[in-house]
DNA sequence: GGTCTACGTTGACACAGATCAAAGCTCCTG
DNA sequence: CAGGAGCTTTGATCTGTGTCAACGTAGACC
């Protein structure tokens, strides 16, 4: 059992995936109802993360990857000096802990940024039923590659954006997220602080407080605290697609 | 067979793994030496490709995965006004094509930044022979997961360091790889160019330039041109760890 | 061996975003 | 409902890096 774990520990339900309402997003995509039946027994944990809790921090050993079944978590990385690079925002059926794997120990922090429920799926075991069930191999394979393209699109942002283009880059692929979880795409409530926003999107979180602003007055966005509407989605793609000389 | 494939395709040897010298690198880290032999089937195909070609570009079908034999990649992105990211640089054992499994398009361009070889992995088969040698399955995820992890080293780099240590940090880490590979950890030559480097660092190739001069001023590096010769390993380092005010 | 082209260096200046500072809003607690 | 903590907004100013421009260098090709 993990010491630092004073998060409720959840002994799972039977049928954790196949009653899930998360199967088309999360790890079960692809998979015919015998092979549900099968991951039913691969995930035999919960865990709760209540709001400000880490699932899990940089150096601890790794031995699971986590579905998360309700909430959001950000994870980050921090150097010796104090910065704070945010590496990502993780919503309901996406996974969690993959930057583990490769050296057996975590490298970033999880953070949940609301109440939180995961789904706790030991890596060993999923190796083995991997190696059964083709499908579920080949879907995890899948999960990793986007986390490798996803993390392509944040370096484009940090490497190429200025300020605007990352930030309407960043409220658009939530939007987008939002509306895959049958949540409106144009209306939602962030989770994160201007600080987070701006730590992921490498910029100061007064500049994304002018941006947010910025945006208002041009009749994109309505912001008010952490609600967020959108009532120019195209206004928005354009900021991205054209280049101020 | 492909179809922009003017570059060679070599029939290869038997024993495509089991004797080269990158195994300790490569795919093949941890496996026995029967699992080794299992691998050369794997493997069947070579690929060359000259300085300049690509091994794949962005929304190319996905079909296998790549190791290099020899030579050197970069990795790119492009935005459609032709603004440029490098998402990385690649050398001897490493490997590419990780980014196309998820859409099963590739999502970037590889090119070569010297003439090259690199051996073809039918993604299918590896997932075929991964169901069957648990030892290459575990490598393999690791090799994913070291991707995810290195990606977001890279973000790091981009999003909270200032120039000349983004700089540092580049060349400490080339410093590193090529120590592995069994060359000099403070002499060698650089394959792609300022512009490239800038590229991947999220600056413009001027300020790179004048980086190189300052850390030549200060004694860290001399450089000729590509030649780089590191003259104080700890002084970068330093560079790193400390914030100035 | 001269010329061409691509790449690299250096300088002067501009600007996007950082920094510093002050004040406002919201929610929580006593 | 007063006070405080944490977060956000906005303004003024500063600065690191970008931009523009000129020149230098090296290797390739005729």
């Amino acid at each position: 059992m993990h010491a630092r774990l004073n998060s409720l520990s959840v002994p799972a339900l039977r049928e954790a995936c196949s009653q899930c309402n998360l199967r088309e997003l999360c790890l079960p995509v692809g998979l015919s109802d015998r092979e549900l039946g099968q991951l039913d027994e691969l995930v035999n944990l919960r865990r709760r993360i209540l709001r400000g809790q880490h699932l899990y921090r940089g150096g601890d050993a790794f031995e699971a990857i986590y579905a998360i079944k309700t909430g959001f978590f950000k994870t980050d990385v921090l150097l010796e000096d104090g910065r704070e690079q945010v590496t990502g925002f993780q919503m309901a059926g996406e996974i969690l802990g993959l930057d583990g794997i490769g050296s057996e120990k975590h490298t970033c922090n999880a953070v949940a940024l609301e109440d939180s429920e995961v789904c706790v799926i030991p890596f060993t075991d999923l190796e083995n039923y991997s190696r059964e069930i083709g499908a579920l191999q080949h879907h995890f394979h899948k999960v990793m590659s986007r986390e490798i393209v996803r993390d392509h699109g944040v370096m484009m942002l940090l490497g190429i954006m200025r300020a605007e283009e990352r930030l309407a880059a960043f409220l658009l692929n939530l939007s987008q997220r939002f509306t895959a979880r049958g949540y409106s795409p144009t209306e939602f409530n962030l989770r994160m602080t201007r600080n987070e926003i701006g730590s992921y999107l490498g910029l100061k979180l007064e500049t994304v407080s002018r941006a947010f602003s910025r945006f208002q007055e041009e009749g994109l966005i309505t912001v008010h605290q952490k609600h967020i509407q959108i009532l120019d989605v195209a206004g928005l793609k354009k900021l991205l697609s054209e280049r101020r000389a």
